[in-house]
DNA sequence: TCAAAAACGTAGTCAAACTACAAGTATTTG
DNA sequence: CAAATACTTGTAGTTTGACTACGTTTTTGA
C-alpha cells in the first residue's frame, strides 16, 4: 500500500495565510513558530498557547482541509521528521554549527522529499527502455551537472553498455555530431537553458540518437529531448543555500542504473557481484 | 528549539521483536506489515486487527519506550515520512519502476537522516577553521569518494582558498608528499580501508599539513587524520542498493563551504553574488 | 443606526486513551 | 508430581481529550 505523500505542511500553511481568519492565523502563528511543541500538545494546550478557543484550533485544521486535530497533527510530525527547508528558515551568519549542519541536511532532505513526488515514472520507464535498447551511453553537462554526468560514467557496469561522459563543451558536441540511432544521450541542465547543453541535445537528436533530458522544470533543453526528466528541488533562493539539484539528479540517476540492471537479468548480477568482490580486493592490495 | 531526532522506528522495531510478549509481537508485525494502517488507525482498531486487546496494545508502546500509544502514532508517522529503507523493504524484480524510485528515494532520505543523526558539529567546527587556517586545500578520493573531490573542488570560490582534486591516484601521492603546513587535505574513502588512500593521508600528515579525512565508521584512514569526520549511512547490503554514501559525503561539502564563506565574510559574499550573476550571462551566451 | 452575517467562544457529548484488577497460563521448586 | 509463584493477557472502569451544537459578540453593509 502506497503512501499518499502531501505537499509540505508548513510551506502550505505560509500560502494559505491570507486566507485564515483572524484567530485562526494565531494559531497557524503558533504552529509556525513552534512547530515541535504543536506537534506533542493536545487540543486545549494548542488553545491555550494560541489565546484562542479549542473549536478555532479545531476551525483551523479543518480550513488546511484536515478532518480533525490529531490528522492534522501526524501530518505535522511528517514535515518534521524530513526538517525544515532553508527557504523558510534561512540560514545566517550567527547560526551555530550544529544549526548550520541540521539546516542543511534539512534542506537538502525536504528537497528530495520534493524530487521523490513530482518525478513521473512513466519518463523514468521511457528513459530505462531506451538505455536497454540502446548500444552506447553519453552524458553531458557542466558545472553541478558534470558530477551527474561523471557519477553515471562511473555507472557504467549497471548499464550494461559503453558510456562516456567528456567534460569538456567541444568534446561534448562532438560526441553528438558523431551520434547515430542507437546512440543514448543523457543531457543535464538543471536551468535547462545552458546555450550548449541544448544544442548538444539538439545535435544528438538531429542525428537519430534517443535524447533523454534532465533539468529541473520545464525548459528550453526539454523541448529537445526525446524523453523529458523533471527533477524538481527547492530553488535555491540565496547564495547561502548550497546547490541540491545535484543530489536529486544523483538519485535519479542511481534509479535509471538500478532499473537496467534488474532488466537485464540474474547473469549480469551475477558478473557484478564477482566485479564488487574482485574491486575491494583491489582496494586493500595497492592503487 | 531543536528537534530531537530519535532511531527510525521500524528499525528498532526489528531488534527488540526478540524480547516482546507473545502477543505483543502480534502488534509489532501488524506495524511492520502495514504501517500507514497504524498510523492512522485508532488503538481499539489497532487492537482489533492484530487480534488483541486495548491494554495490550497500550503494553506493546510502553515496551518500546513510548508514554502512550499517541507518542507512538507521533513517532511512527515521522519514520514513515522518511520513508522505508532498503534494508528493511528490499528491492525486488518485480518492482513496478514506481516502486523502485519510491525506494531508491527512500533509501537515500533515510540514509541522510541517519548520516544528519550522527554527524559530530565538533568535528565539523575544526575542519571549518582548518579550513580558514590553511592556505591551500588539497582533495583525494577514488571511485564514488572522487565525485565527491571533484564537486568541493567546484567549490573553490566558496572555500575562498586554491583547490586542488586530483583524480590519478599518483598525483595525489605526489600532493601529499608536497605537502606543507598550511596545507589542508579533504581524504575521503568510504571503507577507510582503501590502500592509497590512506598513504595519502598518513604522507600529508607526516608532512606537516592538517587532515581532514572522511570515512563511514570509525577506520584506518581516520587514525591517520587530525580531524575525522564520520559520515554514517545506512550500508549498502546488496548490488541493488546504490551507494549513498556519496550523497552524504556531498551535503557534508556542502556544509563545509557554506560555513566557512559565512565565516569568511560579507565581502567575500558580494564577490560571489557577483560570481553567480555573471555565471548566468555565460550559460545563457555560449560554452 | 440597524440588520444580517460572519467570527468566536461556552457548554456539552461521545469516543478514545489509559488504568486497576482479576483470571488464566506457564514455570519453578519442594 | 503437585503446589505455589510469577508472568501474561484480557475485562471492566475511569478519565481525558477530541469533536459538536448552539448562543453571544463583533463586524459589515445598506
Amino acid at each position: 500500500m502506497p503512501l499518499d505523500r502531501k505537499a509540505p505542511l508548513l510551506e502550505h500553511l505560509n500560502d494559505v495565510m491570507g486566507t485564515l481568519r483572524n484567530s485562526e492565523r494565531k494559531v497557524a502563528q503558533l504552529v509556525a513558530g513552534n512547530p515541535s511543541y504543536v506537534m506533542n500538545a493536545t487540543m486545549a494546550g494548542v488553545a491555550e498557547a494560541a489565546g484562542v478557543s479549542e473549536p478555532t484550533v479545531m476551525r483551523f485544521c479543518t480550513s488546511l482541509g484536515f478532518l480533525g486535530f490529531q490528522q492534522f497533527k501526524i501530518s505535522l510530525a511528517q514535515t518534521l521528521a524530513l526538517g525544515i527547508p532553508a527557504t523558510l528558515s534561512t540560514i545566517g551568519r550567527e547560526d551555530s554549527l550544529k544549526e548550520l549542519s541540521t539546516k542543511i541536511f534539512d534542506h537538502t532532505i525536504s528537497s528530495l522529499d520534493r524530487a521523490r513526488r513530482f518525478l513521473d515514472p512513466i519518463q523514468i520507464d521511457r528513459a530505462v527502455s531506451a538505455i536497454l535498447a540502446g548500444s552506447s551511453l553519453h552524458l553531458a553537462g557542466l558545472g553541478a551537472s558534470a558530477i551527474i554526468a561523471l557519477d553515471a560514467e562511473q555507472k557504467e557496469p549497471l548499464f550494461g553498455i559503453p558510456c562516456s561522459a567528456p567534460v569538456d563543451p567541444h568534446q561534448q558536441y562532438m560526441a553528438a555530431a558523431m551520434a547515430h540511432p542507437g546512440s543514448v544521450f543523457i543531457v543535464i541542465s538543471n536551468t535547462g537553458r545552458t546555450r550548449s547543453i541544448v544544442q548538444v541535445a539538439q545535435t544528438a537528436r538531429a542525428k537519430g540518437a534517443t535524447v533523454i533530458g534532465i533539468s529541473g522544470d520545464e525548459s528550453p533543453l526539454l523541448k529537445h529531448c526525446d524523453i523529458p526528466l523533471i527533477v524538481k528541488t527547492i530553488e535555491d533562493t540565496d547564495i547561502y543555500t548550497p546547490t541540491v539539484s545535484r543530489l536529486a539528479g544523483l538519485v535519479v540517476i542511481d534509479i535509471l542504473a538500478t532499473a537496467v540492471t534488474l532488466r537485464l537479468g540474474p547473469e549480469h548480477m551475477d558478473r557484478l557481484t564477482e566485479m564488487k568482490e574482485g574491486l575491494s580486493q583491489v582496494r586493500r592490495d595497492h592503487a
